[in-house]
DNA sequence: TTGTACGCGTTATCAC
DNA sequence: GTGATAACGCGTACAA
């Protein structure tokens, strides 16, 4: 005999089962004895609830379901551990499930989490998701929702995002002022949300120095391995070629360090290179390579908080809206960072 | 109403729900036209059996538990990566909870996962756990567990671990080759199982060898931020100063190499520098530094296995035993991998 | 103030 | 071959 049921502390005390129940939620109307009594012997039996029939019963399963496409990807674990902080210490349990960038395993997912009664799901969509329908049908079902980082408008949620547009124009704007003008960009697929607004806040930032945008300098990737070193290859074989690189991932800019290095360009005196990367990426890179550091940790934390919100307010109005978090502009020319620019 | 149940099926097609029941299990002793109508209406509304009243009925959760120091940190990300592949086709989810290197939180996160009700648990231990009797308990219960990377000798249970011992040694063994004599090792807590492996590995190279062990070139750290900053600085303070670093963690290989270019110190003309982590990780740094690469995602994948084995086999007899994953020494003398080393 | 009875979704057991 | 019933652990209307 293991774990302690409500049942083996009623029998051990001569109570029913309603009224060991009664004084461990701290009811009212009990005799102040009966409850000292009870949670004595709970605590000394060291009694906890069965989660399981606690959900089963039809109230909260304290449990939130995340979906990524990834765990073992720098961006999203840290956005994992941000989440797990704040459940944790909210009593609040995590179920992670991964999408592997496949629209049917999404589908999957959200119906298990589902099935398995999770209080409210943190999603990031997955590249190949276009059609939400499978979403929309969790808030008709009134769980909460809130996406991070990959988002869509066509949903009706909360939404945690970087501030992509905004990192995106500093680090432009920043090659742009260092004289650079053949600045390429190399990014993740199109339909992505979050490449739409790092593109466009390069795009306004060419704007805005009168440099006209080239549309054969974009190059758009899959997420498979190695891309970088052809798109590098192909934008090397331009005629003017790029005196810069602006790239949308980690793993683009490895790649992309990695190809220049190989074909002998020198950083940065042939071409500056800038990536969107998270810090710890960023302090692996090479010393000369700048970057805008993207907050996964706190745009995890901020999900999971508002998550955590739409759950125990669940029948007042829900608040929905977008929440930007800013990203920061770290230039390195030389061993170490020489300035941090947060941008507004 | 959303969710169906066998309920709402037996009240179509006017059925108990036993009958339901038996025909969605397809048990023998029913009528084959009745299967069929329960099959067929079953398919049509897209019927799930509630997960959560099969684990509140005793059966199985499908799901396992993974217990893990920290999500974001290369190591167990990838780790967490082959976990689920192999949970995933197994039918099998994924619960994960973070120790925060914490003993107080592992043993409550052991206990939330016994509370709901996983088939198994994949533990890591957490640097802080030397007494494992909350484990023992969990054998006493039954329940199948398996321990990977950080692991103890105390548990009779099944272990998946890389070769640490061969890997340190052929780390060291390289470095020997190369003319080095003052190899300092920076590693992790002593008290963690692989630092042991590793230690030893190290000693039976230089052994090997006939260099003498020196106990001043062994520096541990605590998982804290840039503690190899301060190691380095000791270490090159020695006279004679090393030779060599050899580093047991991503984070220590790093700070290291930060470190030792932040003192102008030519790698690997004036020291060499190897460090125990992983293929990505390795990418990243620089590449004059060779690596012993560790098998995180292959580790997930086999302790997955074995964990699943022992679920569904529960009632034979346990296979115990301890699963060593051999490690490979990448060697990088320029600017790519020049040779690859499998560790028998 | 406390006890009785029921239901959440499912399966196992026993009866028919 | 099929149906009724109990049980898993808990909370709660209803009764006392």
């Amino acid at each position: 005999m293991d774990t302690i049921t409500i049942k083996d502390i009623a029998r051990a005390l001569n109570l029913s089962t309603s009224t060991v129940s009664r004084a461990l939620r701290g009811s009212y109307e009990i005799n102040p004895e009966t409850k000292r009594l009870v949670m004595e012997y709970a605590e000394r039996l060291n009694y906890r609830p069965n989660p399981i029939a606690l959900s089963l019963k039809g109230s909260s399963s304290r449990a939130i379901g995340v979906i990524v496409p990834q765990i073992a990807n720098y961006y999203f674990s840290q956005a994992i551990n941000g989440i797990e902080a704040i459940a944790y210490n909210r009593g609040y349990h995590v179920i992670i499930f991964q999408t592997h960038e496949s629209y049917e395993r999404e589908v999957a997912n959200v119906q298990q989490a589902v099935a398995r009664k999770v209080d409210g799901l943190l999603i990031s969509l997955s590249s190949e998701t276009s059609d939400v329908s499978h979403l929309k049908e969790l808030q008709q079902k009134n769980l909460p929702l809130v996406l991070f980082d990959r988002v869509s408008d066509e949903l009706d949620v909360t939404q945690v995002v970087a501030d992509n547009f905004g990192g995106a124009f500093a680090a432009t704007e920043h090659l742009l002022q260092a004289g650079r003008r053949r600045i390429a960009h190399l990014t993740i697929p199109p339909w992505i949300s979050i490449t739409q607004e790092r593109l466009a806040g390069y795009r306004a930032a060419l704007e805005k120095y009168g440099v006209p945008f080239d549309e054969n300098l974009v190059r758009y990737g899959t997420f498979g391995p190695d891309e970088a070193g052809q798109m590098v290859d192909e934008l090397m074989a331009l005629d003017p070629r790029p005196d810069a690189f602006f790239t949308a991932s980690d793993r683009l800019a490895l790649g992309c360090l990695a190809a220049l290095r190989q074909r002998k360009v020198a950083i940065p005196d042939e071409v500056s290179l800038i990536g969107f990367t998270n810090l710890h990426v960023a302090d692996l890179l090479s010393p000369s390579l700048s970057t805008v550091v993207q907050p996964a940790q706190e745009i995890g934390q901020l999900a999971a908080e508002r998550l955590i919100e739409l759950i125990e307010r669940k029948h007042r109005a829900a608040p929905v809206g977008t929440v930007k978090v800013p990203t920061e502009l770290v230039v390195r020319e030389s061993s170490r960072a020489t300035s941090v620019t947060p941008v507004p």
